[in-house]
DNA sequence: GCGAAACCGGACAAAACGGTATAGTATAGT
DNA sequence: ACTATACTATACCGTTTTGTCCGGTTTCGC
């Protein structure tokens, strides 16, 4: 089966490119580690460029998916939403996994605003903000998309932060930091 | 003279840095555009590690102390000092040479945090806390050491977004967040 | 069981990488 | 003028990079 082989490829690549860096990364060690020969690889994607690409669209999808449903269990009422976003990103940061967001590596290590992986990552961006100008909305606030905006550059920084420092308590923080945004409307 | 030419390719080497990435640049690349012989750079420095230090290095030294005086400048009043610090960061996104935080992207290439460029990195990030710190010490912050934590969360935040979009507001939205955070205590 | 498609492993290519060796030139200070 | 030092230019080393080619094997649908 070919989807077995393509996903683990998939995995193994986003995997070694969160932790390593996406040049630092060689396709022979993605090959090495997901047990797979080099011509499976350039066969299902053309170059190491699509297999970035398609790593990014997978983990797009499913960190969006992921973020959305747990914030949604973790709020009691909807206008819990914006600050169950910070335990949710607790959560993200304290996983073993966490090597900060593979898409702001991205954007650092292409920094062209042309390239195919700068625009997936900025993409990617577009819908974290609107997963949270939905919670503003959801939560009633005055001005969703200024409080979406400020919390949104709140969760980047705090997903630097804890990346650059390993701080275990930095989404506790960004949240009370959001909690007196929220409060002032 | 060595210091003019040790200069040149330290400059000329953050430049490149921090336009396409530590990996990504080549040593001789750097020497090209700094007109140095690769001998000369390999006496001066022992490695490519050592030549990203000395690069963080300066521009750890002066990227705090025109954030400092910059912000000063700018101030009026002490109580405004933590204000104008975005007003100093929008004059930085704004600049033609800005490509996003070199000291973020180091990081981000270098995860391990036991590596020399992350503990670098990691280093800077401290002296900035601490010039954060110290401007809301000076606006008479209740909590300076609280405040400090959130307004350098929303200045990582906004160097992020800056880099990442080119939205050359991303300033003046995380100083519109900043006030309400001031504001509140 | 048969044919086709997927897969494997290893050899290979061409370029780029960081780093070294060497031989010779320019430029100071004394 | 002499000498120490800084610097240059070029060739080279071994490794690693992405990507290609190929002959043989496994696996799957029918």
């Amino acid at each position: 089966m070919s989807l077995k082989k393509k996903d683990r490829l998939v995995d193994t690549a986003l995997r070694l490119f969160c932790r390593y860096g996406y040049r630092a990364t060689g396709i022979e060690t993605i090959l090495t580690e997901a047990g797979v020969a080099k011509m499976t690889m350039y066969n299902h994607f053309g170059s190491k460029e699509a297999l970035i690409l398609a790593a990014l669209e997978k983990r797009d999808e499913e960190h969006i998916a992921w973020l959305a449903s747990e914030t949604q269990t973790r709020a009691g009422a909807p206008e819990d939403g914006l600050l169950a976003l910070f335990d949710t990103l607790d959560a993200w940061f304290a996983g073993d996994e966490f090597h900060g967001c593979p898409f702001l590596k991205a954007s650092g290590e292409f920094d062209d605003h042309d390239d195919p992986v700068h625009r997936a990552a900025l993409a990617h961006k577009g819908r974290l903000l609107a997963l949270i100008r939905e919670l503003a909305e959801a939560a009633g606030a005055p001005d969703p998309a200024r409080t979406a905006g400020e919390i949104y550059m709140l969760v980047e920084g705090a997903t630097v932060v804890a990346q650059l420092t390993g701080d275990r308590s930095t989404a506790a923080r960004a949240k009370q930091a959001a909690e007196v945004l929220l409060a002032a409307g």
